[in-house]
DNA sequence: CTGAAAGCGCTTACAG
DNA sequence: CTGAAAGCGCTTACAG
């Protein structure tokens, strides 16, 4: 296949002139007669040569590579996030790696090892999914991180992290959220998806109790059920508590922690005979792109994803120490209506 | 931020010994002494030493990194060509950059360029979406990537590009979702999305004709609309033909590009009044996540993406020169069903 | 405007 | 088992 590419020094010996000559016509400096700079041009389209970054990136010390931290890309609200700060990147110049990381599937793993070796001239990191108890885990990942290269932070990030950032405030979200279904005249407002962490006041269950509260309504545990981020949790979630509560009692609205666990919520509402919205109201979140078609149309939360990653790419190229929050948008279809007495 | 980090030169000096037994240790060759594997392994964890791999790169004409070139990430079905690619390449201690390419949305962008300056360990490449007319665009890239690495094909792969790939045989599948329709006695088949190319014997379109061939079905061209491969595209189309159309010509069925199109199908045919599938039967590709969850549940094709994503890796390390036909699964669902009469 | 030389941080024979 | 030296393919002062 003949893969042995032409360097410098043969450019530079089939044009006659030095190597540092055809580093400066590479790099399109000014100080290059026109003859010499023709000569130069000729030499490297007859040899198809192109400069090797990764020998660039030794003297220069970058790389204009980027790295990309998040959980699953089969999410689609991850792959959002991935376009939009690749797009970015490749804008500015870099390309972006990915390197998946949800210690809740795969504890063994971990890609600071791998990114470390690789001098990126900055990574993004996307600290959700990964669980409260592997807080010190993640900690330890992120220093060893920052002393290889700059790192920002993107998702819901407990504001006590020390890295520039693009945060969501998913409490002010959640507060919201119960405020929108409390104002059609729900009361019984369940809670599913997600896991139980106490510490990060950003977190959704503080919206959510909080919004309860502005409603003076009771927080109900049985209402709140724990588990992942996928259609499957989020039905099962919904089936066992609608099995474990008198009909009375049944929620008469859900917020799912995201679009794909109230996909699995329309789903068990649909197999135990209650129709949305009429007897169940059903919120999401992030806004994917099948929420639409979904029946009926879910009602979402748009974060800007895209808007979001492109963002945290500007912050990590740019050195700003921002903590930035995002906003978002309320999507309203017809998965939630007000309540029927 | 302290981010000028240890070189070989550092840890060597720390532990009183040559550059070249601190890189012994590094590669865990056998032939060092315990004492002073010991003595670096300290001076390594003192420092926070790691080895750039852009260094080692340098002289070992490798960077483990591995690059893909797929269209736009936002569609679920090139997310999991990722993920599996990218998965796979992590255990072989890959690392794996995403190049997006899809010239029908960025004529002026093409990532050969970016993707030759980095002597990848190889790329994978989806052709998919570069329409015919880019043809010699398309080959003048691969051309360009093969002279500084290994590329592996994968998706929709005409078999005259002389590559290793991973194939789908779209003509195949298309005849045996024809034959599916026909069997429960439909004839008005139409087909919507994609574009219109006359080369490629594998392609979809070959596969719809002998598949009405095969059922003695004339060919109908109105039942043929091209366009692009998402929901708006898939509904305007499915509009349009309707409209287009006395209703007694309407079609019975229609088999959707992609699961993309086929929700745009669905949409349009709730638009019209038509219920799927007692009065029109969808059929898409791909088999999305979403598509259990829509209404009805959504017929479709799984090829597998994400086994496919790993096993061009695997061509693309192994240097094997196959060209793989991909097998493919009919996941019946809800939203086909016989025709009445 | 151009070139010789040092250096980026490693690995790889080659000696010992 | 260990070290001195050359080399990977560039860039960057420094001379001229």
């Amino acid at each position: 296949m003949g893969r042995d590419n032409a360097t410098i020094y043969d450019v530079a010996m089939d044009a006659g002139v030095s190597i540092a000559t055809v580093s400066r016509v590479l790099r399109g400096e000014a100080n290059v007669s026109p003859a010499t700079r023709e000569k130069v041009q000729q030499a490297i389209a007859r040899r198809h040569y192109r400069p090797s970054s990764i020998a660039r990136g030794l003297t220069s010390k970058t790389t204009h590579s980027l790295g990309i931290i998040l959980p699953k890309l089969l999410n689609p609200h991850y792959a959002m996030i991935f376009t939009g700060a690749q797009e970015e990147a490749r804008k500015l110049g870099y390309s972006m790696s990915l390197f998946p990381w949800s210690s809740l599937d795969t504890d063994a793993y971990n890609p600071a090892a791998m990114l470390t070796e690789r001098r990126l001239d900055g990574v993004i990191v996307c600290v959700e999914y990964l669980p409260p108890d592997h807080d010190e885990l993640v900690h330890a990942a992120l220093q060893a991180l920052r002393r290889f290269m700059p790192v920002v932070l993107i998702g819901c990030v407990p504001p006590w992290y020390d890295f520039p950032a693009v945060a969501n405030d998913n409490a002010a979200m959640m507060r919201r959220v119960v405020a929108y279904l409390t104002g059609m005249g729900h009361e019984r407002i369940a809670f599913i998806g997600g896991m139980q962490e106490d510490k990060d006041p950003l977190r959704r269950d503080v919206g959510y109790e909080e919004g309860l509260r502005d409603a003076r309504l009771p927080y109900i545990a049985s209402y709140r059920a724990y588990g992942k981020g996928t259609p499957e949790a989020g039905r099962q979630a919904l089936l066992s508590m609608l099995d474990e509560l008198k009909a009375d009692y049944w929620p008469t609205a859900v917020i799912a922690l995201n679009d794909l666990v109230a996909m699995g919520c329309m789903d068990a509402a649909w197999e135990m005979g209650l129709r949305v919205p009429e007897q169940l109201s059903v919120i999401g979140c992030d806004d994917l792109f099948c929420a639409p078609y979904l029946t009926p149309p879910l009602t979402s939360i748009n974060t800007h994803q895209q808007r979001n990653g492109a963002r945290a790419v500007q912050l990590l190229l740019s050195g700003e120490k921002k903590h930035e929050i995002v906003d978002w948008e309320l999507m309203e279809r017809a998965s939630c209506a007000p309540i029927k007495r």
